[in-house]
RNA sequence: GGGCGAGUAGCUCAAUUGGAUAGAGCAACGGCCUUCUAAGCCGUAGGUUACAGGUUCGAUCCCUGUCUCGCCUACCA
């Protein structure tokens, strides 16, 4: 009802300016007012007016307010239309009404349907343990999908392994020739893992990759230049069998990153992330999509066939924006076959993407891998099961990449563009994003060497190669043994399972929320002091929010639906029409679908996790004003059990999108 | 050198994409628990939006220039 509401503002005012001025204006601006009591949509649209119609603003205002009141009538649903300020249309509706209409609001109002998307995110190198950085990038992928679901699109859900690269290459070499493991004994300590279990934190296999990564690149750069040579061609003779396949050495490499990746699955798991399908590039290799996408590119001219210059004897592509006419070879183009002939990782991206869209006429073989309570997720093979879903072939994708690979990012899209599959790159989304770092202090809390020039910094580049990091499961850990502390203390009487349950909801609302209220393109700096702190703008606040309101409705002996029943049938206008502090609940539930799809229009999940807060302090805000259990009067409890409701009920459905519950007390 | 991003309160961040008095949270200070839970609420203080011009009714936002910081820019992945 707000969009009508909404529309037909528009629709009058466009009517109004035409048979008035005779004038068409292209967008109609429409806007908030900043306070709540000024009414609930702003035009601006005399401002504009004024350089054509020669006159103040202001006078422009009063002659639309005028007409607008004769145009939309009280029964339309508006209530009131007034010039404001320097000219602004200050235009109220009738609250009941709308509130009416919400009141009613059944959950499901979006249809399943659309175009099939694919959002790619997570793609954590299978060798060592996830940390603070793959942590955003899971919750920012996994809100994506879930408000993209929200609004009724079909997700697909894909999380990339690179297991034929060299932070695979470089922890093989680790076991194999700075331990001398053999690859028995390599399979035995996976084995004994294992049966250790995950909770044995510092023995998980992620973590003694870990540990291992960090040895094996320090032990590249030491020793004698001899030694160095020797090490670094170690290196490559390890990635080149694990891209050859086969080989024990490879066998070696897929039992490690397949073990990672297990223990992988489980950490998102922790904070309700899933998965659908695991696209390996050892499938992509193996089953020649490079060989196709190369056929392809070269056939569309694409690529090029260098022969001057320093790329000479590769074959390269023109970046986005690059290119000249002259004779000069293109020094700046981005070589894709290596002059050995080995295709470079773009090129490899290249043909994952053409796959995505369908353009490549190839496909995975497709085997079970992992299950979740409700569905399975399925991973890439060389021969699959005959049965399987539909993985490829999207309408559009989302990729959930950070910042530091716009470039190749904007090489495959070109690519793309280049073929002729424009239709495919406009609905390429790079879904960018800033790395998490970690602030000095945090570095020196966590026992690394803080030198004279990073101390002075804002933040630190985390690092896998030096294993300086914050680990996800780490995090996870601290963030539950502080929230369990408290729910200790509080929840004295409830079971021990149940406080862990709780606890373990908080902390996930901590840590999702935390990741979730930054704007993408800012770089987060990490410190525990903040991603452990759980008053003010935090998910803690917004949960507690939402217990808050059930609680009233547990001692209330009505449940939050017979709250709205009673409320839609019964005739409250002036109550509401004079009650800011109410109304800004019932607004904000009205605009939630506007701001869903603002959300998603620019790819912004901070958007919603602000306007969760808001709501949150709202409900706060309404909940210390109004004692609802002890109100007498019969009408006025309704309106205020009817307003608790509805924000539960938002509160609910905004940070389930964020993929955060309520518990059951707080 | 080139490309991208950022610079806003002591700190960390917002600002409906050009609108009304630039807002939150921390931290500081002062209040509020006999109430549906104080992980809360109220108040005080804190700003030349890096700098200089320009565009216009109107600029944190757009343009130009300058400064500072970060990332990217390899026949690494």
């Amino acid at each position: 009802m707000y969009r009508e509401l909404q529309q037909q503002l528009t629709e009058a005012v466009r009517k109004i300016l035409k048979t008035s001025w005779e004038i068409e204006i292209g967008e109609l601006v429409m806007e908030q007012p900043p306070e709540l009591s000024m009414g609930e949509f702003a035009l601006p649209v005399a401002f504009e007016l004024a350089r054509k119609v020669r006159k103040a603003p202001r006078l422009i205002a009063t002659e639309l307010v005028e007409k607008l009141r004769a145009e939309l009538p009280p029964e339309t649903g508006f209530a009131a239309f007034e010039a404001a300020g320097a000219g602004y249309i200050n235009v109220r509706i009738e609250r009941a009404r709308l509130a009416r209409t919400l009141a009613l609001e059944t959950p499901s109002r979006h249809k399943a349907g659309g175009p099939h998307i694919l959002v790619e995110h997570t793609s954590i190198n299978p060798n060592k343990a996830a940390h603070v950085g793959h942590l955003r990038n899971a919750i920012l992928g996994d809100t994506l999908v879930r408000i993209l679901r929200a609004t009724g699109h079909r997700v697909g859900v894909q999380n990339y392994i690179d297991n034929t690269g060299v932070q695979v290459a470089d922890v093989v070499v680790g076991f194999l020739h700075l331990e001398g493991k053999s690859p028995q004994e390599i399979d035995a300590l996976i084995e004994s893992c294992e049966a250790l279990g995950v909770q044995a934190r510092e023995e998980r296999f992620d973590y003694i990759c870990w540990r291992l990564y960090a040895r094996v690149s320090q032990w590249y750069e030491e020793g004698t230049e001899e030694q160095q040579r020797l090490r670094k061609s170690l290196r490559y003779e390890t990635l080149h069998a694990i891209e050859m396949g086969e080989v024990e050495t490879a066998l070696v490499a897929d039992r490690i990153s397949t073990a990672v990746l297990r223990l992988h699955l489980l950490t998102m798991q922790r904070l309700g992330i899933t998965y659908d399908f695991l696209p390996r590039e050892s499938e992509i290799l193996h089953l020649k999509f490079w060989d196709r996408a190369f056929a392809l590119l070269k056939e569309s001219g694409v690529l090029y066939y260098e022969t001057s210059g320093k790329n000479t004897g590769c074959w390269v592509m023109t970046r986005p924006g690059g290119g000249s006419a002259t004779e000069e070879p293109d020094e700046d183009a981005k070589v894709i076959v290596r002059s050995n002939g080995t295709v470079t990782y773009v090129g490899k991206d290249i043909a994952y993407h053409l796959w995505k869209f369908g353009l490549l006429g190839a496909d995975f073989g497709y085997r079970k891998f992992f299950e979740y309570p409700d569905h399975t997720c399925w991973i890439s093979s060389m021969t699959g099961e005959s049965e399987h879903p539909n993985f490829g072939g999207a309408g559009a994708i989302y990729n959930v990449i950070d910042a530091r690979q716009s470039d190749p990012q904007a090489n495959v899209v070109q690519a793309l563009r280049e073929m002729g599959h424009a239709e495919s790159a406009d609905h390429y989304t790079h879904f960018s994003y800033e790395m998490v770092a970690l602030t000095p202090r945090c570095a020196a809390e966590l026992g690394y060497h803080v030198g004279e020039e990073d101390r002075s910094r804002a933040y630190i580049e985390v690092s896998g190669r030096k294993g300086f990091g914050v680990k996800a499961d780490d995090l996870l850990d601290k963030l539950t043994a502080a929230t369990l502390k408290e729910t200790d203390a509080r929840q004295p009487e409830r079971s021990g399972a149940e406080r862990t349950k709780i606890a373990e909801q908080i902390a996930i609302g901590a840590l999702r929320y935390f990741m979730l209220k930054f704007t993408r393109s800012s770089v987060i700096a990490f410190d525990f002091k903040d991603a452990l702190s759980f008053e003010g703008e935090t998910g803690p606040y917004v949960q507690y929010a939402a217990v808050r309101a059930r609680n009233i409705f547990r001692k209330s002996g009505i449940s939050p639906e017979q709250a709205l029943d009673a409320f839609s049938t019964m005739d409250l206008v002036q109550a509401l029409q004079s009650a800011d502090d109410l109304w800004a609940i019932w607004l904000r539930a009205a605009r939630r679908d506007p701001m869903l799809e603002a959300t998603i229009q620019s790819a912004e999940p901070a958007t919603l996790a602000r306007y969760c807060f808001q709501l949150a302090q709202e409900f706060n805000n309404f909940y210390h004003k109004h004692h609802i259990l002890t109100e007498e009067n019969e009408a006025r409890r309704t309106l205020l059990l009817a307003t608790a409701a509805v924000a539960l009920r938002e509160l609910t459905t905004l940070l389930q999108w964020m993929g955060i519950e309520v518990p059951e007390a707080m």
